[in-house]
DNA sequence: CTGAAAGCGCTTACAG
DNA sequence: CTGAAAGCGCTTACAG
């Protein structure tokens, strides 16, 4: 993959200049002071009198003057920005997850870039190649499904540090920050074991993509842990989307005995799934128990509500903008590996205790 | 309201320099050529030689170097970034909005600056401040409720054009992005009344906010042209949330005749209503109409679906891109004022003909 | 076709 | 406490 070499701007030029902008040099010949004062007064440095200080701080605003943080990180080789690459913003998982990110910036007087790939890898490397070029301290990366290391190396360079989220891409020499997919999985199937269920499907995802073999390696083990071994034709595969899902149903039920419960890739499938079950007259809760992945606020406010696994987003955000900037002031210490703990929301989806599995003949359709 | 004067970084220091940087001055050296040839061939100029840049693109590959376009937009003078400011990126409208914003940006190679608000006016104020000094082309604004023009034209100067969303500010000299708020809630309350409802409540939202009171004035209209006199009990204020709405559904049904539809000041506190309505043994869809206000996603997969007046907010978001891109290009043209035109979805939970409103005597509780 | 020079708006030693 | 000078990484007339 090389790299975009063109800065011609051939899709549209660069806005003109505007009315005259008020720099310094304004401020400090209105105010009889030199530019390097104006600059003191603006950095808050104690050298300068009161007196000084509030000659150019009322010219300052008589002159409606904006700071040019750019320029002055230039000369001073700093940035203040943060570049956030994300697949999707309508996805309420990473809107969330941006959300957290750009609180923890605007504590630290950051300001966030942020694009978004949909899931493109070609996108990706545009997306980076211009967000690298704006400066940032370092970039929040939450790869695109197919990223490989070295093309996202190759586009970002050696001088920006890189944390990736969410989803792992092999070789990287970055930090990434995970959620613990394979132990929410468990404790989502442990649940429903609980309340008696044998038969339970894992409904959802992709097996290529990384976050569902550890969703489905995490409820393997919890069935195997049981003593259960899972069918084959438990593992139903759908895109992560509700109306993929809810298309999808039916899949559960080709033959008897069909499974009692499902845990769900995500929220967003299990949501379909609930929508799949009642418009074939199986109330979700009561007749099927579902578990979901995230804890999205919709979770809550479903009916019935949905027992799920909650990552909470926002607060990995906030983890992820506290951990890059750490590494942007410690360029040299070794990648980390984090990996979020996770915890079961039980709700009302899954509060149901299972018939016993001997007598329970579902024949629904 | 005061600029904010002291640009000590008091918060968190920038970060330090890196690994040292590369730039067109290595590369010129390497490939034997002067920074000035490096820079037309990053322009993609058609005055160097083909051999020439063929040597510059290849030392460029082989060091990894990153066009550092914040240094050539201070000397052009020039900006390739948007900032955007909204209030929550946690809300659907909101991040679809942002989306749009992003798409109509990427396919003109400017970066976006993301900040929210959190509906806050001072936090806005700290946020404006802190974007524009990056120097963004414009700013798209969507206000936070008790927003001042003098005091947001005070923070980001006169140099950057803005443009208002969603919300008018009274006073700016700005572009306005509107929503046709009254257009949609008479088109929703007009189909109630032709599905044969005659007692039709407004639902949520508070009178203090423009697009709610531009929405009940839309829906007044529809009714007195129906020959309806609206009852005030109708109007039943609350927070615009799912859950704030649920628990406010009672005040519907104090006195008889009870309403036999409403009109939801947008889809959240449809949701929320419909949410409200079944806990009291209430079938929306069924024993009583819902209209919701934005289509969200989730409109469309709600028991029952949601009919709702689309807004679009991701073509908002284009819109608004295209429309402050267009204003950075001609600053003297005077202020534009855009109300971007809705449209009436029609799904379940309106989906039925309301008993004779005579003999109808909803007796609910 | 290529190079030397000036300058965008700022900061930072260094003198005074 | 304040000012003159250099320089961050780039672009752009202007010569040649």
């Amino acid at each position: 993959m090389r790299p975009n070499l063109d800065r011609s701007n051939a899709v549209t030029p660069p806005s003109p200049p505007q009315r005259r902008r008020v720099t310094v040099a304004d401020i400090a010949s209105a105010a009889g002071v030199s530019r390097a004062t104006v600059s003191l007064v603006l950095g808050g440095s104690p050298l300068v009198g009161a007196a000084t200080r509030a000659r150019v701080e009322a010219e300052i605003r008589r002159q409606g003057y904006v700071y040019n943080r750019g320029a002055a990180n230039l000369r001073r080789k700093a940035s203040t920005s943060v570049a956030l690459v994300i697949n999707d913003l309508s996805n309420p998982f990473f809107a969330e997850f941006a959300a957290g990110v750009d609180e923890a910036l605007a504590d630290v007087g950051h300001v966030m870039l942020l694009a978004s790939t949909g899931e493109s890898v070609e996108r990706q490397r545009a997306v980076l190649a211009s967000l690298v070029e704006h400066g940032p301290a370092g970039v929040i990366l939450s790869p695109a499904e197919g990223s490989r290391a070295q093309d996202v190396r190759a586009v970002v360079g050696l001088h920006t540090p890189v944390l990736v989220f969410n989803r792992e891409v092999e070789g990287g020499d970055w930090d990434f920050l995970g959620t613990d997919n394979a132990e929410g999985a468990r404790q989502a199937t442990a649940h429903l074991l609980a309340q008696g269920h044998r038969r339970i499907a894992f409904f959802g995802g992709h097996a290529g993509s990384s976050s569902c073999r550890q969703r489905r390696s995490g409820y393997l083990q919890a069935l195997r842990e049981a003593g259960i071994e899972p069918e084959p034709r438990w593992l139903v595969e759908c895109t992560a989307t509700r109306l993929q899902a809810a298309a999808s149903t039916g899949a559960l039920f080709v033959r008897d005995p069909a499974p009692t419960a499902a845990v769900a890739y995500n929220d967003a499938v299990a949501l379909g799934l609930m929508l799949g079950l009642a418009a074939r007259g199986i109330l979700p809760g009561h007749d099927f128990a579902v578990t979901g992945f995230d804890d999205i606020p919709e979770a809550a406010a479903s009916v019935p509500t949905l027992s799920t696994v909650a990552t909470e987003p926002r607060a990995r955000g906030r983890q992820a903008a506290t951990l890059l900037l750490e590494r942007v002031r410690a360029p040299e210490t070794p990648p980390r590996t984090l990996i979020a703990p996770v915890q079961l929301v039980a709700r009302a989806s899954s509060a149901f205790t299972a018939p016993d599995a001997t007598t329970n003949r579902t024949t629904l359709r």
